[in-house]
DNA sequence: GCTATATTTCGCCATATAACGAAATAAGAG
DNA sequence: CTCTTATTTCGTTATATGGCGAAATATAGC
């Protein structure tokens, strides 16, 4: 693990959407329109994003059917990488940040992951899981799927 | 200690020429020229960088008449940070860049900081150690100290 | 084969970032 | 106080990056 691949995973790091992303597939393994409406972003960002978390070696894909999976990879090419992700992770249990992102990515697994893509593909909708502007806040409504855009 | 200033830890260390002067000034502490001689920058651009990285918690400065050394942090700000640098450190080690590095840090160090600022102050005068345009390319020469430009 | 759809690639735009040099600041030396 | 000098701050510029939407790709189902 040389110094450039150190930099490509510091780098890849480095971006907010991206490490909410890493932590949120350390979990379990997501598909790339399940990150998307956890990310809030549009799915050709989100793809994008992935990928360079891919070409970082930080996470794995994998391909069923027409869904793409990606999870934290398990054999990381960077063994600091590993230690940081579950220190992270550890750390972030309080944070009320990831704390949100949880919430959310419990809605998110509880629902249709191709009732979330139609949504996503007739973009304007204005994708969330909330009816109001700010998605899920301050203090996370935890885990009730019968949430729809009015 | 939360997402936030372990993701500013992050995208500090995210650029080359940071990573490259957090490593140097965690074996030993540095002032700027020093670091600015090893990076081969302006000086207003490795203060900028030393800036980041203290304003990350990654560093510590101490100021010393008009010398100010930099050196890597003993407490950082966050726990995930701590085990990420010192895998790094660890990791990187036996990296060529990182290598070439110490060597020239190592002829950096053996020259009275004077001088350095004084080169570097006539900027023009294309600051290396080696006389030839590629400085310290490849098998650096471990510190010798009689060197300058011709 | 054709249609639908999940993801990616491409082109574009706005912003962020890293670099420099010039000017300002701070601290010894005269 | 004045001069020198190590570092920082400021203003500018070129490039990198993150975002979107449209078009391309790949795959399941007909």
């Amino acid at each position: 693990m040389s110094f450039r691949d150190t930099l490509a995973a510091l780098k890849a790091l480095s971006d907010e959407n991206r490490l909410r992303a890493l932590l949120a597939c350390s979990e379990r393994e997501l598909c790339v329109c399940q990150i998307t409406e956890l990310l809030q972003l549009a799915p050709s960002t989100v793809s994008k994003h992935m990928s360079i978390l891919r070409q970082a070696d930080l996470v794995d894909s994998r391909k069923e059917g027409r869904w793409i999976y990606y999870r934290l990879s398990t054999e990381f090419a960077t063994a600091p990488v590993r230690g940081l992700v579950e220190a992270l992770r550890a750390q972030l249990t309080a944070d009320p940040k990831w704390k949100r992102d949880r919430a959310a990515l419990a809605e998110i697994l509880a629902m249709d992951p191709e009732e979330l893509c139609r949504r996503q593909t007739k973009a304007g909708s204005k994708e969330s899981l909330c009816g109001d502007g700010e998605c899920c806040a301050s203090d996370a409504p935890t885990a009730g799927k019968e949430r729809e855009r009015s």
